[in-house]
DNA sequence: CGACTATACTCAGTCTGGAGGTC
DNA sequence: CGACCTCCAGACTGAGTATAGTC
């Protein structure tokens, strides 16, 4: 194969993408399609005789995906792939060379690489991808060399696109009257001192209860500040001495009481403990239609359901007959869900005493797992708890989800611990499966969950020192991306081009990664959600919108949809049109000659350690970065939060990070949207008042400062005169009890009926006078002693408030399904917000909780504001 | 295959803004 | 009238959890 190398076609200095892409605008439908346009397919014509085969391929049955599925066996199988001789497995260059050899250079990057969806045979690919980097013809070096200068230009990009498109961020709450600000925040600022006080007397206290006293202490000397020791991180052994107290069992099933039951067909039913507790996760769930009323989620489960009633002995009414659960239609759970309902009820409403006193004996009980000793000092142990059985509850479209996730015994756990340190003792009469002295693994113990056969590991808290290590590592890792961002950029630019397939595909993937902060995509098996990351993309996931726009739709990880509609490099544009040419079809893979492994070994060979995750790390730090540099220290502290949140929400929005909108937001929306408009209707009032004071102001100020708001039109106004008289009632009748009861209490009688009465006159007075006014159309002056003056001054608040309102609901609204979180824990390079903290003089936990102070102890104490990401 | 990070959701607890009361 | 205090429903936060990714 080596000899094809030769074959390569060089890369034409000139090779620059076309500015102008294909005359497909013209036709933008069908290029949604995957197919070409004219202009295009012309050109396609040159290499005829692979569109003959290609129309071969289409007649295949099996179609593309069969084709891609020996793909990825042939790529880790072997070179002897008999189709290689096929001449469209050829690399596409030598075919090129011959057939597209003299057209107008600009155009000859149309040329499919495509073709007929077939993959080139892994051999020839291998051989030439192998080879290319150190032995790059020439010329291609020195197409290379000419193109670093235009490389630079996209450098900047992502986020900066991303964060334009996020709508325009509202102007800062300033508007708030300084003084309110000014005192909040110094309360606040009081308030977090008094925090910290009391997290550290706490810390002590804690101290004194457990046995080892060097490990945490934040003021203690011999504190061990691991981000300073250089032989901290590196290396695979990550601890000598290990002990702990293994794991906590979930509470064993309590059976239900006699009087509840399923009823089947009407008829209450006994089943075993076992059954009834499957039962009764079904039923404790009732609440959830979510997933109750799911289909699938019912066939899942009943299905279990069935089986364990069978395991168990079959169900039995009242007399001791069978009954045989056949039908899920027949099953009622209400009565169980009732139980579990109140028991959470009766939970919920414990005196705030007995709440604190069960916490402070389950803290008790599980204080021992709590923490390890690593090496030996002190580190908190994150998920001790064994997960309990359930019924599974996958996200997005999981076939899986509603099935029983079992109870997990000792006998299946395995134990990681020190060599000469005691093994914890499994519970009475129970082993565990496996002792482990496993030195180059971080997890305390580990069992396989029962749904997906996927490993659950017992791992140390995010504040513990590996944890803090590996967080670190990665940060650094992202950091030194920076070094080679260029190179990469480059590279991938100029390889959007390339000959081979796989080549042009990896480029454009990466290209993607970096630009839109795409996952990887690994593959996924039947029996999971239908999800994508950039290498799983499917054909119907992206839309090719002339001349350069690529519109992204697909539930990427938890099944959160990604929608982007973004603009590419034309060259991008160009071969993901390729990618998606016919015969490939709805389910295919746009990338289907990568892998997610290919990709990381590629991407190994810039920087040792470089994956496609590294990218987003990468971005969302460096867009953090940057926004926080582009910042002036001015305002006040919340300002200067806000402003910080701001940058954080532009990251979340590149990244992604999505919530569910609240199940109220639409109505707050509402509601609050119906205050500001009462607002605008005071406001409007009150100048009538001014009228109504001095007519000739009319003629002083313009008639149009009189106008109503347009949108306050008189139906409107009438409703609203109606809720404020409601809204009124309401109040005089609430207080009227209250009294009432307070009388009560006290001994005294009850008020009449008739005192209600006559308090509820003024509402009455007040709907005269709104249908006075409507009638009128004046609204006399309100108040004592009302002048000009003292109006003017009600509206000015008037309309602070509707300003503040106003951010706050706009605020809300571009936030509601933003996630800030994940980003801030995960991405965010913690030393930014320390810089910023320390530069703009914001004390640190403004921006992070305890649990994140925590976490980020090691950037917290190693940084300075001169940092830099 | 195994181990690790990343993610959204849940629920309980905390905070807050605004209404009403008091001075 | 207005500054301040109290109370409480509802919003928001954070810890914990379990699921879903990556490599």
């Amino acid at each position: 194969m080596s000899s094809s190398e030769d074959d390569v076609p060089l890369v034409r200095a000139n090779g620059r993408a076309n500015p102008t892409p294909p005359s497909a605008k013209s036709n933008g439908q069908s290029s949604t399609n995957g197919e070409l346009d004219p202009g295009v397919s012309v050109r396609f014509g040159a290499v005829q005789n692979e569109d003959v085969k290609m129309e071969d391929a289409d007649e295949d049955a099996h179609g593309v995906s069969k084709r891609k599925s020996r793909a990825s066996i042939d790529q880790k199988k072997s070179y002897a792939e008999p189709d290689s001789s096929d001449e469209d497995d050829q690399p596409l260059s030598k075919r090129r060379r011959t057939s597209v050899k003299h057209e107008d250079p600009e155009t000859d990057d149309d040329v499919p690489l495509a073709l007929n969806g077939r993959k080139l045979p892994k051999a020839s690919e291998t051989a030439i991808g192998e080879s290319s980097d150190s032995d790059m013809p020439i010329e291609r070096k020195l197409s290379a060399q000419k193109k670093k200068i235009e490389a630079k230009a996209k450098a900047e990009a992502p986020a900066a696109r991303k964060a334009a498109a996020a709508k325009k961020d509202t102007k800062p709450a300033a508007a708030k009257k300084q003084a309110n600000g000014v005192k909040k925040e110094q309360a606040d600022d009081k308030s977090s001192v008094k925090k910290m006080k009391a997290d550290t007397g706490a810390l002590k206290k804690g101290r004194g209860k457990v046995k080892a006293e060097s490990a945490e202490a934040e003021d203690e000397e011999d504190e061990y500040r691991w981000w300073d020791d250089p032989a901290k991180g590196d290396g695979t052994k990550k601890w000598t001495t290990l002990e702990h107290n293994g794991v906590v069992f979930p509470p064993p099933y309590e059976p239900l009481p006699k009087n509840v039951k399923l009823k089947y067909d009407g008829v209450p039913v006994t089943l075993h403990p076992d059954a009834e507790e499957v039962a009764g996760f079904f039923g404790s769930m009732l609440n959830s239609t979510h997933n109750v009323e799911n289909p699938v989620f019912q066939k899942n489960f009943f299905r279990d359901f069935k089986d364990i009633i069978k395991k168990t002995g079959g169900a039995k009414d009242s007399q001791g007959n069978k009954v045989e659960i056949k039908e899920f239609t027949k099953c009622d759970f209400k009565t169980i869900f009732e139980f579990y309902d109140a028991q959470r009820e009766e939970k919920r409403n414990l005196p705030a005493a007995e709440k604190k006193a069960l916490k402070a004996k389950r803290d008790e009980d599980e204080a021992i797992y709590q923490y390890c000793m690593w090496d030996g000092r002190k580190q908190k142990v994150g998920n001790f708890r064994v997960e309990p059985p359930s019924l599974f509850r996958g996200r997005g479209e999981h076939p899986k989800t509603g099935h029983v996730k079992t109870r997990v015994q000792p006998e299946q756990i395995t134990i990681n611990v020190g060599k000469e340190a005691t093994v914890p003792p499994p519970p009475p009469g129970h082993n565990w499966k496996e002792v482990k002295h496993d030195q180059e693994g971080t997890w305390l113990a580990m069992w396989q969950e029962n749904i997906n056969g996927n490993y659950k590991y017992v791992m140390l808290a995010a504040n513990s020192d590996v944890k803090g290590q590996s967080d670190f590592k990665k940060f650094e890792k992202a950091r030194e991306l920076k070094e080679y961002i260029d190179k990469i950029r480059k590279d991938y630019q100029k390889n959007l081009k390339n000959d081979l397939m796989v080549e042009r595909q990896k480029a454009t993937a990466v290209y993607l990664i970096d630009q839109f902060a795409l996952r990887a995509g690994n593959e996924k098996g039947e029996d999971e959600a239908e999800t994508v990351g950039c290498c799983s993309l499917k054909y119907e996931n992206i839309s090719l919108k002339p001349p350069c726009t690529v519109v992204f739709d697909f539930l990427g990880k938890d099944s959160i949809r990604f929608y982007d509609e973004v603009q590419v490099d034309p060259q991008v544009f160009k071969n993901l049109k390729i990618f998606k040419k016919a015969p490939k079809k709805n389910g295919d893979e746009v990338f289907d000659r990568l892998t997610t492994s290919a990709l990381n070994k590629h991407l190994q060979n810039y920087m040792p350690g470089l994956t496609a995750k590294v990218f987003r790390t990468y971005n969302a730090s460096f867009t953090m970065s940057n926004l926080l540099q582009g910042m002036k220290a001015t305002g006040t502290i919340i300002e200067k939060v806000k402003a910080y949140n701001d940058a954080n929400r532009k990251v979340a929005i590149l990244c992604n990070h999505k919530r569910t909108v609240t199940a109220g937001h639409a109505n707050a929306m509402e509601k609050m949207s119906e205050r500001i408009k009462g607002l605008r209707y005071q406001k409007w009032r009150l100048k009538m008042q001014m009228l109504n004071l001095e007519p000739n102001l009319k003629k002083k100020k313009g008639a149009a400062f009189f106008e109503r708001d347009e949108d306050l039109d008189k139906e409107w106004i009438k409703e609203h005169q109606a809720f404020l008289v409601e809204e009124q009632t309401q109040k005089i009748k609430k207080k009227f009890e209250k009294d009432n009861e307070k009388r009560v209490a006290d001994g005294e009688k009850e008020m009449k009926v008739s005192e209600l009465n006559e308090r509820l006159e003024v509402v009455g007075e007040m709907k005269k006078k709104f249908e006075k006014e409507n009638k009128s159309g004046k609204v006399e002056a309100e108040g004592r002693g009302p002048t000009v003056e003292k109006l003017e001054a009600q509206i000015t608040k008037l309309d602070q408030r509707v300003d503040t309102m106003s951010v706050q609901a706009q605020d809300k609204e571009d936030n509601k399904e933003v996630a800030l979180g994940t980003s801030k824990i995960n991405y965010i390079d913690p030393r930014l917000t320390v810089v910023f903290s320390k530069k703009f003089n914001v004390p640190i936990e403004r921006f992070f909780s305890k649990a994140l102070r925590e976490k980020f102890e090691w950037a917290i104490k190693s940084v300075d504001e001169d940092w830099e990401f």
